[in-house]
RNA sequence: GCCCUGGUGGCGGAAUUGGUAGACGCGCUAGCUUCAGGUGCUAGUUUCUGUAUGGAAGUGGAAGUUCGAGUCUUCUCCAGGGCACCA
């Protein structure tokens, strides 16, 4: 037997895939399959978690080819961000440089990887004729009221001096930096996903292949919820007070604050309130407005704010309140705390009167910044009324209990009941009271019935050099232009240095002073790129319909052939990406659609999601607590010590493998020791695929011993073992063979199919290991193998074409067709039926399939063991299920 | 606090969806082979009990539905993830 020789083979069959272009996609007419795999930041190294990622796309992507699908499997890389530019602060290099380089860097292993790409496909979001492209969409966007904007009270990271958006903000803290946001005023570009905020939660009820996880995630995300906005106005005596004695008249209020028209939904904190006339508050729960109490405002409403102006122990509270809201432990506990104002309303629907005030845990970003508090039905309004002596009255009824005693004590009633202490509410359930009191506040024209999201629009300004910049002209005359398209794309200067913290395009002076394109007189260009997560938002659309690439008349991508292939079919990535780029993609496709760019109905742009799991390892640590490198450790009589110093090793948790932690093994090593079929093959083999997988050394071993037995088993085997041999009418052993074979194909078929490549593997093994006992060199051996060399090659491809190339396959194994189970092979004509008495099983008969159940029970009951089993009992029933099992009931 | 996921041998994990729990792999044990350098083959490997045919227990825990539960229901404990004053 000759060892297997990855070294040797791999690059071989590479090299063959290479010169045949085998893997160009091409829309032949046949049904076409788009597999994608999130594409990589180009950070320079290839990791285990790209290797299982890209390892999983390539499975399905070589089985449905071999199912004979049109299969689009591309590659690029999502390569504008910030690392490109501390690489050039932190080591004085370019960031475009460092980025190419990286590219180059990366793509070399994803290559040894024999991964099915069509790489003519390939480009990087820095490529000019990428970005070109997205400046081209932000444009046609712009056209379509897609984007806007505005001056807007921002997230602000004081570490990477850019702007977050909202999903980019952690536990008030920036997502890449760990830095504690500060909030800053800035004019800012935003996408208007609120625009889809609907389509987008109603889209996810149709995304059946998707994560139920992620689905639920968007929706929170984007957080619906259906309520009443309703005035409550003034008390008489309030707006006697209020107009008089402060500053304000509904005069100078209009004229300060424009349209008083509410926008809640915005993005922006300085929502414009009329209150002139009283407040307007948001709320779900209307059916509880007889057991109002009291009305909160932000402490950052516009009208705290005014109020403060006057009232310097008001700015105290809304200082103090401002100082609880960063502290993280503070919000855990976040004790409710509140300032009563002068101020006071009247309730629409009674003769009371309820104080105002100002509350911490009122948020000026959701809603209109303004409550009605009902303590009875609502924890926080109760913590806050038992603070503060309120009246607490329960509205809501729950079931069983009487009216006349009911109380809430501690814990708000939020469940359902019947309405009391109601009014004209009395008796309604919950759904019809909210109907019915929301019927009555707009007959009574003080709000209307209105739904909430919690998902504001995209902010994409970004004070950063490495990005996409933004194609817009800011002329004193003419105001705010787009860049016209003969002009795009606009171009990064390459001239900058990064010696002074900020933008170097905004101290840049050919780049940012400019001509008006309107009037000719000078202007400012935009000196803002835009969020990377914008560039990752289309380029599987580039991917399937990209054209000219950089050519005059290149278009993002050609709209028919784009949708054609669209949606993408499989969609592969890690679960951390469930709400940002998931969310913001889905925002795109519908753009692009309703902007007229793309064809694609739905507006959902990836029809299968799968998130995969981490790839995790023990960390190493060694007697004074540093990390060490598993490479450095090794096993002495089970004892783990250092490699050099001998030194012993700890080992510690297993965590996903993170440089921090240096628990990480370089997929190179791996390729270079084992071969890229070994590698691709373990991260497959044991963990299924949405579960973290532990590399381990025994693992990879273990892998790597299979690839030898298969080979073994091949390069053993007679020379006219034509893998497409179809053998017939076998007996005996050869027909157990084939009846395994077959089997096999049935089930490896759907473990791809459902995404548990873990229970293929096996299904592989156990094929492998009847191949390995069956000596006979017959037709049933030789249709086995070829059957077991095609299940393998979606996994270790290379291993596959050596195989099937010595048996003697004509074609490439990449083009050879997905074997089919013969339906006649799969069924038995005996089964084992076990045989239970009282749910115990006691023993088992062999029995024909389609033995009748009288039969079948006859038999059971003159089983030796069953007998002994029932004796001195009475036989109450006997169940017996056709091939399944048989079960006496005796007592 | 709320919402998901999950909990099965020494380990990773199977289980045709209510029908023989532990497939397959790793590890381990015993034997054979001499391949010298992550080796191949055979047998065994849930636990307890018994010389043995066998018996008993067993899928985090408790109860329930059922002829039959890893699978369904209720409660509960633990771990991982997400959201976190969203009115």
């Amino acid at each position: 037997m000759s060892r297997y020789n990855a070294a040797e083979v791999e690059p071989r069959w590479q090299k063959v895939w290479e010169d045949n272009d085998v893997f160009r996609a091409d829309n032949n007419g046949a049904r076409k399959y788009y597999a994608l795999e999130m594409f990589p930041y180009p950070s320079g190294r290839i990791h285990m978690g790209h290797v299982r990622n890209y390892a999983m796309g390539d499975v399905i992507a070589r089985y449905k080819k071999a199912n004979g699908f049109d299969v689009l499997h591309p590659m690029g890389w999502d390569a504008f961000g910030m690392p490109a530019e501390n690489a050039a602060i932190e080591k004085n290099v370019h960031p475009k440089g460092w980025t190419y380089d990286n590219i180059a860097a990366m793509k070399a292993p994803l290559k040894r990887l024999g991964f099915a790409l069509d790489w003519s496909r390939e480009f990087a979001t820095c490529d000019e004729a990428y970005y070109k492209q997205q400046q081209a969409i932000f444009l046609k966007f712009w056209e379509n009221d897609l984007v806007y904007r505005k001056t807007a009270k921002v997230n602000w990271d004081p570490v990477d001096h850019t702007v977050l958006a909202n999903e980019q903000v952690i536990d008030g803290r920036g997502w890449r930096s760990g830095a504690l946001v500060e909030q800053k005023e800035l004019d800012q570009w935003f996408f208007k996903i609120t625009h889809y905020a609907e389509d987008l939660l109603e889209g996810l009820n149709t995304l059946d292949r998707w994560p139920e996880k992620v689905r639920t995630m968007q929706a929170n995300w984007i957080g619906r919820s259906e309520g009443l906005q309703m005035r409550f106005e003034w008390a008489r005596p309030t707006i006697m007070n209020f107009v008089g004695d402060r500053v304000l008249s509904s005069q100078t209020l209009k004229s300060s604050k424009g349209n008083p028209k509410i926008n809640a939904a915005s993005w922006l904190t300085t929502t414009e309130v009329e209150f002139h006339s009283g407040i307007e508050i948001f709320t779900t729960r209307p059916d509880t407005l007889f057991g109002a109490s009291f009305i909160a405002l932000s402490p950052d409403h516009p009208l705290t704010k005014k109020l403060a102006e006057d009232d310097e122990a008001l700015e105290t509270f809304r200082k103090e309140c401002a100082r609880i809201g960063t502290g993280e432990e503070a919000i855990e506990k976040a004790e409710k705390i509140g300032y009563r104002t002068s101020l006071t309303v009247q309730h629409p629907f009674q003769d009371t009167v309820l104080p105002v005030y100002i509350a911490n845990f009122v948020l000026m970003g959701y809603g209109t910044g303004a409550i009605f508090g009902c303590p009875a039905h609502d924890q926080r309004d109760l913590d806050f009324a038992r603070k503060y002596d309120l009246p607490v009255l329960p509205v809501v009824l729950p079931e069983g209990e009487d009216a006349a005693s009911y109380d809430v004590g501690t814990e708000a009633y939020i469940g359902e009941g019947t309405l009391y202490n109601s009014d004209f509410l009395d008796g309604l359930n919950k759904d019809d009271g909210i109907r019915a009191a929301i019927e009555k506040i707009e007959a009574m024209g003080q709000g209307t019935g209105t739904v909430q999201y919690r998902l504001r629009d995209w902010g994409v300004s970004r004070q950063r050099y490495w990005g996409c910049p933004i194609p817009v002209i800011h002329c004193e005359d003419c105001g705010v232009l787009p860049v016209p398209e003969a002009d795009l794309p606009v171009k990064l200067p390459e001239d900058i240095n990064f010696d002074k913290p900020g933008n170097p395009l905004d101290r840049h002076p050919t780049f940012k002073n400019v001509d008006c394109p309107n009037c000719g007189k000078p202007a400012r260009r935009e000196t803002d790129t835009l969020d990377t997560f914008a560039d990752s938002s289309w380029y599987f659309a580039r991917f399937a319909g990209g054209s000219g690439n950089g050519q005059p008349g290149d278009k993002p991508f050609d709209k028919k052939i784009a949708s054609e292939w669209l949606p993408v079919d499989q969609y592969i990535g890690g679960v951390e990406h469930a709400v940002l780029h998931l969310l913001y993609a889905r925002f795109f496709t519908r753009g692009l659609r309703d902007c007229g760019l793309l064809d694609l109905p739905s507006g959902e742009p990836f029809d299968g999601l799968f998130t995969q799991g981490m790839v995790t390892h023990a960390i190493y640590t060694d007697a004074d607590g540093n990390f060490v490198m598993p490479a450095d450790v090794t096993d002495n009589d089970g004892k783990l010590v250092h490699l050099e110093t001998g030194a012993p090793i700890h080992k510690g948790d297993i965590v996903k493998m993170s440089k921090s932690k240096k628990n990480v093994v370089d997929p190179n090593d791996i390729i270079e020791g084992y071969g890229a079929d070994v590698a691709r093959w373990f991260v497959l083999s044991d963990s299924p695929p949405d579960r973290d997988v532990e590399w381990t050394e025994a693992g990879v071993i273990g892998a790597w011993r299979f690839a030898n037995k298969v080979w073994a088993l091949v390069s053993d085997s007679s020379s006219n073992h034509r893998p497409m041999t179809v053998a017939n009418g076998a007996e005996g052993a050869a027909l157990e063979l084939r009846k395994k074979a077959h089997k096999a194909i049935a089930k490896i078929t759907h473990g791809i199919d459902v995404f548990r490549f873990n229970t293929s593997v096996a299904q592989i093994y156990e094929l492998t290991n009847a191949l390995g006992k069956y000596k006979a060199n017959d037709a049933a051996k030789a249709e086995s193998l070829g059957i077991l060399i095609r299940a393998i090659a979606p996994f270790m491809p290379h291993l596959a074409e050596e195989c099937w190339s010595k048996l003697g396959g004509k074609e490439l194994c990449y083009h050879a067709p997905w074997p089919v189970a013969d339906e006649s092979l799969l069924t038995e004509d005996t089964v084992t039926l076990p045989l239970q008495v009282n749910g115990k099983r006691r023993g088992e008969i062999s029995v024909p399939v389609d033995i009748s159940k009288d039969e079948a029970e006859k038999l059971a009951m003159a089983d030796p063991a069953v007998q002994r089993a029932i004796d001195g009992l009475t036989v109450r029933k006997v169940i017996v299920v056709p091939g399944r099992i048989i079960n006496i009931v005796a007592s």
